[in-house]
DNA sequence: GGATCCGTTGTAGCT
DNA sequence: AAGCTACAACGGATC
């Protein structure tokens, strides 16, 4: 019995799934396995990679991809871990032969591609090996690879940059949609699994393992990595969830989609729930793939076509174009994730100080405005992106001069959307080490407002007390330096700065002076 | 080849 | 209270 293989990578999902999609319709193929593979190499040895929010993001992920497939198709996803190739080798093995094809998507980043190659080669030795097929990306708007080795591409810097590489994509009709290839629909019907249940397979070898998504969750939450959040998150894994977001924030949303700025959507417009983002929110499901961008890119085509819409950079689409620019960057440029190596990248000397990141990270800094927006990443593995922009340039070239890569680590770990390409692009763009457009001497403040908040209750004030409960009866006139507050109402407010929150860890001024200066010596060496 | 322009989303201070 | 202006002053692209 023909047999084939569905390895979901970076689209945890049904719809726009090419490759699954190509399997289900093949008449040769009987039976289909759908897995996916916890690689230690992507999550770490023991899910160490992971923070808690986003390990439950991806259990729920997983969880739900398995529900649909066992709801529509009467099918079920099975989980494997340890090093992909192993796993298919031990998987063909066992099949006695009877796996004919393996499908999978394209994926980007250098340890995916070489695990895509590894895995290509290995199987070309035999003729009676499983054919291999790696589906152009689906996890971008464009092919990579396609536009990588495009005549005149250059490596992309601005959003300009951008419409020079897609100048030849973009609809005559129409100025300014970008033809991208449709998303493709879900199978209608999937081939079930194999009647012998082979793939269980449990080899000499214990880095490699079978699990029901059941069983797994099971095992992270018996090994106490998944507790209860001490803040109900606005996300929940799955694609299930990814398409009912998409529904209520664009499809259903022509007014907020047409009209959507991305910095409009930061402090002045913070929705009444602190834990419900202004944006979209659908970050952590195209990260995962549990929702598809070309998917995201269409339904927000759609209402853009019927009437007048905000424009790139600072539009939806705008959003998902820098995207783009960032993924093919971390295709075309080498060493993407370092600065040695980088061709983008600028040497700069940081320092070394662990107190400064372990303050940063635990949000413990005596910014509250920092300290608030991480420590709803830590509780939520989410942030606004302008709140991305203030705390990593307030990590790097603004106040504490510590590594971007240490920051980006952090970030790695907790952000539920988090994204290789993506998150090593912002860190260099932040930071001010990448010839992006970011003239130096523009730092973010980490007090912004505290001249004219007046005594009222504003939303930011709001956002503050709500993650920084210490400072909950502090008037909104001292929420940003609550260290200069006087005595009197340090004690009525019941919170006394350097006891029960911490005094700045720098001073604002003279730190960013001082490291504006070094920034601007360093470039020169 | 020198001048000029511009860059996803700055800040402070004024009205 | 949103919107203006002055400020800071890089570096790559363009003409």
């Amino acid at each position: 019995m023909s047999t084939g293989v569905v390895w979901f990578r970076k689209c945890l999902r049904l719809d726009d799934n090419p490759a699954l999609l190509e399997l289900s319709r093949d008449q040769s193929i009987r039976a289909i396995l759908p897995i996916y593979i916890l690689d230690p190499q992507v999550i770490g040895n023991s899910l160490d990679n992971y923070g808690k929010a986003r390990i439950r993001f991806l259990i729920e992920s997983l969880q739900d991809l398995d529900a649909r497939l066992k709801s529509r198709f009467q099918s079920e996803l099975l989980i494997y871990q340890g090093d992909p190739l192993e796993i298919f080798k031990e998987l063909v093995g066992a099949s006695g032969s009877s796996i004919d094809l393996i499908v999978s998507e394209y994926c980007s980043e250098p340890h995916g591609r070489k695990l895509s190659q590894a895995i290509e080669m290995h199987f070309q030795r035999k003729s009676s090996s499983p054919k291999v097929r790696f589906h152009k990306a689906v996890h971008t708007l464009s092919d990579l690879e396609d536009t990588v080795a495009s005549a005149g591409f250059k490596n992309p810097k601005s959003m300009k940059d951008v419409r020079k590489i897609f100048s030849d994509r973009f609809d005559s009709d129409k100025e300014g949609f970008l033809k991208i290839p449709s998303p493709v629909p879900i199978p209608r019907k999937l081939q079930p699994l194999p009647e012998k249940p082979f793939y269980q397979i449990l080899p000499d070898s214990s880095s490699i393992r079978f699990q029901s998504p059941t069983s797994f969750r099971d095992e992270i939450s018996n090994r106490g990595l998944l507790t209860t959040p001490i803040h109900p998150s606005p996300f929940k894994g799955g694609e299930t969830e990814a398409l009912a977001r998409l529904k209520r924030k664009v499809t259903g949303a022509p007014d907020f989609v047409n009209s959507f700025r991305k910095p409009k959507t930061f402090s002045t417009n913070q929705p009444a729930d602190p834990l419900e983002p202004s944006t979209t929110g659908l970050s952590p499901y195209l990260s995962t793939g549990c929702l598809s961008v070309r998917r995201l890119w269409e339904e927000t085509q759609k209402h853009n076509r019927t009437c007048e819409h905000t424009q790139p950079p600072e539009s939806l689409h705008g959003q998902l174009l820098f995207r783009e620019m960032f993924y093919l960057l971390s295709r075309s440029v080498d060493h993407w994730d370092n600065d040695v190596g980088n061709s983008m990248c600028k040497q700069i000397d940081w320092g070394d100080e662990e107190e400064k990141m372990q303050a940063w990270e635990k949000g413990l800094t005596g910014f509250p405005y920092i300290d608030a927006m991480m420590r709803q990443l830590d509780a939520t593995g989410w942030m606004h992106h302008l709140g991305r922009h203030a705390v990593s340039c307030f990590l790097t070239r603004g106040q504490l001069w510590q590594h971007w890569k240490k920051g980006r680590d952090v970030f790695e770990r907790k952000l539920l959307d988090s994204d290789w390409a993506l998150n090593n692009a912002n860190w260099l763009w932040l930071s001010g080490v990448a010839p992006f457009s970011m003239p130096y001497f523009r730092l973010y403040n980490p007090c912004p407002d505290s001249k004219s908040s007046l005594n009222v209750e504003t939303k930011s004030a709001q956002f503050i007390k709500f993650w920084i409960p210490e400072l909950e009866n502090f008037p909104p006139k001292y929420i940003y330096e609550p260290h200069l507050a006087p005595d009197s109402l340090q004690s009525n407010s019941k919170c006394i700065i350097g006891r029960d929150y911490p005094n700045p860890i720098v001073d604002r001024k003279t730190s960013a002076a001082q490291n504006l200066k070094t920034f601007k010596l360093g470039l020169k060496c």
